[in-house]
DNA sequence: CCATAAAGCTAAACCCATTTAGTAAAAATG
DNA sequence: CATTTTTACTAAATGGGTTTAGCTTTATGG
């Protein structure tokens, strides 16, 4: 149980051969450097022996490769990105990679510094949801970097990075599409008040269907930021009060589902008498609550498996012949109690 | 807007200093190393205008320290955990410390490997939770090792080792005594089949209350692991069709009270009328649901700030000085509806 | 004016690996 | 037997820092 320190540079002493030979068999290159077998088994058996394996520390200080990804979150306690960060970790911890997790707070400055700190790990790659109010330019520039950047869940218009997104659009359309099918007119719809892609994107289908049903939007920008905050549910109660002939709720966040059916329930609205309710993205909690809650669901297993198969492959290809990735993924409804309009009900 | 890797070695040449001075200036030690003013200036200002900072990784390759904390958890994707991450990270931050994330998915072996793997890139420190049948020996031996070990959630009653935790057996009891205050009778006691420490003490404060009151306990082992499957649902409705005489239920845990109020709906067990109910640990979900569920709360935020206060306090204290920490943190009952025995309701 | 001290700075070893460009010896070739 | 090839292995540069020990030069003291 000797404590001291293991290094190529002592093994190589002990067994009275070069660091060189050393490290050419730990790195399998002995065949190909003519190291004879014997002394091949010779070093695997010591190396063996002492339980040595080397630093990756000076290994990464010299390749330059770490054999990490960053997986950078708005807030890595959101479950949606937690479950994501766990498929994404499992699957890379299969081909050797490692995951960093990290919360952006969604705070730009904060953001730039983490990066900051992880160009400087050499680490290989970054998984980004890029927080509000981030230049483009230094996402642009990072994504051209020789480490690959891909960015997640959002995405910046006008910026040529690579991204692994979710048809937001599409899946709010699906959404709305179910309330109209069962025969729900007045559909209000709440969302932050955020210019992040995802929300556009989803209130965009919204818009839509207002404008081909020839309806005026009825939509509520809940403060952003404020979603787990008093303001929230004020600005919902406000909302809820004011908007009393809606009969349908389509919520953008999950978080804001809650929060709404909470405030709803304060008020005595009734789901889905009184008011059917979906909500994008789903969540652990809409299986269980009553009334179960219909979602828009995002393929996380897809997802995870996309950003990690994409991010291998910019990483072994050369930065000159790295293309932009543009991967959409589709989403789908999860149909459970809350989006039935049930005929004959109160109200 | 020149790419060119900035090192030491070129900053001093480009100044036509030495190395050595340069290295002095950026850490602070110039003065006590008689460096003039005016050459601190100077090389300052360099720094600043190519933007430079050292690299981390050969300063950790030298120093061996890293300023990164590990913080390896059962699934990172479980509210809990991912919380008290939450807050880890933002304490550590401020004091100039990254957080690494990690799943050991109570996996033994895939938690050793990753210990492996983080020795080696010179952490300082390992927060972690420690997962069933992980050998005592190597937990002893590695928190006596360099690097502090603070283990997390649950302890391991044959080891001296650092620990946070919450006062397990007080907070289940306060839970049952409530029930009993409420003039429940008849608790079943739900759990999973774990022998992990926290698990043994939640039921040890009910089987000390059995024995007190002269009841037997009527004890629901639901196999671990299995709480997401369907195994969990058969096993609790056979626990429920067998006990009909319940009145009250105490999981200990969350995920297991969630199972099971989906398993009672499904029953048509009415909450709290036919059942009571508190759960171990809260919830989202706990304040949303109809009825809003019992439970007893961990206190995240001492949680996390004690965890990282005593982290910092080991690294900063000499190998031999060390003193085996042992810090148990009282929970609290959050009283909703749930527990609540509302007289002369069905049953 | 010489010895000593202090000021101001630097050479070089070290952390731990990878990798290029060799070298020496043995085997193959002419 | 001389030359080329192959085999088997290694020295040394490199990555980017930290730190000890020491070297000039100038100031101080007797």
């Amino acid at each position: 149980m000797q404590k001291k320190k293991h290094s190529i540079k002592a093994i190589a002493k002990e067994l009275n051969v070069s660091v060189t030979t050393v490290s050419f068999v730990l790195n399998g290159k002995a065949e190909e450097n003519r190291i004879s077998q014997k002394l091949i088994d010779k070093v695997q058996a010591y190396v063996k022996e002492i339980g040595y394996y080397p630093s990756q520390l000076a290994k990464s200080l010299r390749t330059g490769k770490s054999n990490i990804i960053v997986f950078m979150v708005e807030d890595i306690s959101n479950p949606f990105f937690a479950t994501i960060a766990k498929l994404i970790e499992d699957q890379a911890f299969k081909d050797g990679y490692k995951i960093i997790y990290s919360s952006t707070n969604n705070d730009p400055e904060k953001t730039m510094g983490l990066i900051r700190v992880f160009k400087d790990l050499q680490v290989d790659g970054y998984i980004l949801t890029p927080p509000v109010g981030m230049d483009p330019k230094l996402i642009k520039e990072l994504s051209n970097d020789r480490n690959p950047m891909i960015l997640f869940d959002r995405y910046l218009p006008d910026v040529e990075c690579s991204h692994v997104v979710i048809d937001n659009f599409q899946g709010a359309k699906q959404g709305l599409d179910l309330f109209l099918e069962n025969g729900l007119k007045e559909i209000g719809f709440v969302t932050l008040d955020s210019n992040q892609s995802q929300m556009q994107d989803r209130k965009e289908a919204y818009d839509q269907m207002c404008e081909t049903l020839g309806i005026s939007p009825k939509v509520l920008k809940v403060p952003f930021g404020s979603y787990s905050s008093l303001d929230a549910a004020k600005a919902l109660k406000g909302y809820f009060l004011n908007n009393k002939e809606l009969d349908a709720i389509f919520f953008a966040t999950n978080y804001l589902a809650m929060k709404g059916m909470q405030v709803m329930k304060e008020l005595g609205i009734k789901i889905p008498e009184d008011m059917a309710v979906i909500a994008f993205d789903d969540n652990e909690f809409f299986k269980f609550n009553t009334p179960t809650v219909t979602s828009i669901v995002q393929p996380k297993e897809e997802i995870a498996q996309k950003l990690i198969s994409t991010m291998l492959e910019l990483i072994n290809t050369d930065v000159e012949e790295r293309k932009v990735k543009k991967i959409v993924l589709q989403a789908s409804v999860n149909e459970r109690e809350s989006s039935k309009k049930k005929v004959g009900m109160s109200k």
